[in-house]
DNA sequence: CTCCTTTGGCGAAACGTTTCGAACCACTTT
DNA sequence: AAAGTGGTTCGAAACGTTTCGCCAAAGGAG
């Protein structure tokens, strides 16, 4: 049998209340508080949480709602904000909405059901409504990687992430340059699409012809073909710049299969492990993914504890340039 | 205000026994059930888990406790255990051990003071005395991919999945083949190492080297160092069977390395990504990874509904060879 | 020495469910 | 008509905490 106040009461002669002050960090007199402690360590007495988030109104779990979880991105962001929330007595509830929008609407239920006091939650797509369960029942959401309207989010700076990419290499005198980015439904995909247009006319005077930034599916797969159909083109761009992980993985492979001399230059995007894997060594635009996931944690944790700014916050990060070997953004003679 | 059964009584003049009875599938009269379904609805009632943990003692969470969180093989693992878990109904805490055992230890202690009602683990190491915890409460544990003796495990057959990389590569000819394996601190690297060991002696009626199989640092570092080593041996191995998915990937980066007449034969274990990204296409000894989820999460499934075996079990999955392109395991003339 | 304030402790009432035994009802059986 | 039966419903007591209002003792100011 686990052991409770009640059982504590009785060796310490102590009132409920009192060890329950003890507890939670109130005042207790020097042997009062000898008298829980040596009680509790012969008990094994552990506090039951359950018990006390049913009073408190508090479960001292938050979720974690991901697009999908075999993600480099992904985990890196869940093992940063599980460690932090453990550090301030939170228990991560984790579940995977598997690029669908209504098994993330059911997961949103069954967290809210479940009475976590707060989600993060990197959404499949730019569709809000599945957060109405959670401000139905007040319960703070934090996005990460997307800016949800009315929601707090926490992003990187897309447009000039991909800015930088096509600065190196119109520096490096290209000026046909190809995208591989997904379709525009979600937010991240409309601004990285939307910054390079920008880019590209402040850099070359001239918007980017649409043949060179049509659509892929973002997957390995749109990665390789989307690389093979630019490639293709009657006037194919002399560099191509991936405007995500995955499409950089793809457009990787496709590349693996050219000759060295027919290779575009090519400006990838996000991933570590890809840059030491690879040969030559590749140019890469890497988001600072540990801070995007610790101020998504310090910021629900504000929210949990009743505090920041009435008004939804957004916070934006900044990327890094990683110049790889330069083969992987000159342009050849 | 959140509703309670108190506002479903108000409005229906039930008793709150007969609605508890409604939502726990018991019997209750067509009329009354419409009568709850209605004032259900209108009130957007949910039932509250926190205060059903309390009374029933069962939180419906399970906690899964990570080696580390960012390796596809633990992803998949999770993301597949989470599934199968959350269609029963509970909630996965994930917390991330990151190869700490003094961190695994805390951790287990906060998922049992979480009251949980059942641990998934894949430990750090050998050292059982963490589970201590977990057995205090009574609170069933299953570890995945370590053999931990006196608790319910899923595991590979390791010394199967080792003895068909050597079969292939002493069928091909080699005889001269090292070992990329870790310290032997780990129930699976010891079975990979004597899996080695004893299909080397089948096969070739000979014990290998010792030099060819000393262990290396579990990381994609000791990979790389571990390969070089191995080919600056006065007689270095004409293949290398890796036998972990960090030491192939550490592997194969120091093999970009070389140049292609010096390659020696190559098996690497368990990525799948790595065989899509590689050229030439690996040959790679694949588990069954999403079997070895379901298996752990049907086992914890049975052991939390009271049921299974008195004795803790062990479910031994099979391996399977996915030989790659032919230069990475023939022997060259 | 009295009055007031501060401190620590106490009993009892929540929090929102589940569960147990008893009560009830409409039948069927004697 | 009384007794038995099977299926529903009910009231009340848990489950293990936190919290509210009150009380006693101790300390300080006048």
């Amino acid at each position: 049998m686990v052991a409770t106040y009640k059982d504590i009461r009785r060796i310490t002669g102590l009132s409920l209340a009192t060890i329950s002050k003890y507890y939670n960090g109130g005042n207790v007199l020097g042997p009062n508080r000898e008298l829980i402690e040596k009680a509790a360590a012969e008990l094994d007495y552990q506090v039951n949480n359950v018990a006390r988030g049913l009073r408190s109104r508090r479960s001292m779990t938050v979720g974690v709602i991901l697009d999908e979880l075999a993600s480099t991105f992904n985990t890196t962001i869940v093992s940063r904000i599980e460690e932090r929330l453990r550090e301030a007595g939170y228990g991560t509830i984790i579940c995977d909405s598997r690029r669908d929008a209504e098994s993330q609407a059911d997961v949103m239920r069954f967290l809210v059901g479940k009475m976590v006091d707060g989600i993060v939650v990197i959404p499949v797509d730019d569709d809000t409504s599945f957060l109405a369960a959670a401000r139905d029942r007040d319960v703070p959401v934090v996005a990460v990687d997307r800016l949800m309207p009315g929601t707090d989010s926490v992003v990187i700076d897309n447009r000039a992430a991909i800015a930088s990419a096509v600065q190196l290499l119109v520096t490096a005198g290209h000026t046909a340059i190809g995208l591989l980015a997904g379709p525009d439904t979600t937010y991240t995909m409309r601004e990285r699409r939307a910054g390079f247009r920008d880019a590209m006319q402040d850099r070359t005077g001239l918007l980017p012809r649409a043949e060179l930034m049509t659509p892929e599916h973002v997957s390995v797969e749109g990665g390789c073909t989307g690389l093979r159909r630019l490639l293709r083109l009657s006037a194919p761009p002399t560099a191509v710049v991936c405007a995500n992980y995955v499409l950089t993985l793809g457009a990787t492979i496709a590349l693996n299969e050219l000759g060295q001399e027919l290779r575009p230059a090519l400006v990838g995007f996000d991933n570590l492990e890809l840059a030491r894997l690879i040969r030559p060594r590749p140019t890469l635009v890497t988001q600072p993914i540990e801070s995007l996931a610790t101020e998504a944690a310090e910021l629900l944790l504000q929210r949990l504890s009743g505090g920041g700014p009435d008004d939804p916050v957004t916070i934006t990060l900044d990327t890094t340039l990683m110049v790889g070997h330069e083969s992987t953004y000159q342009l050849r003679p």
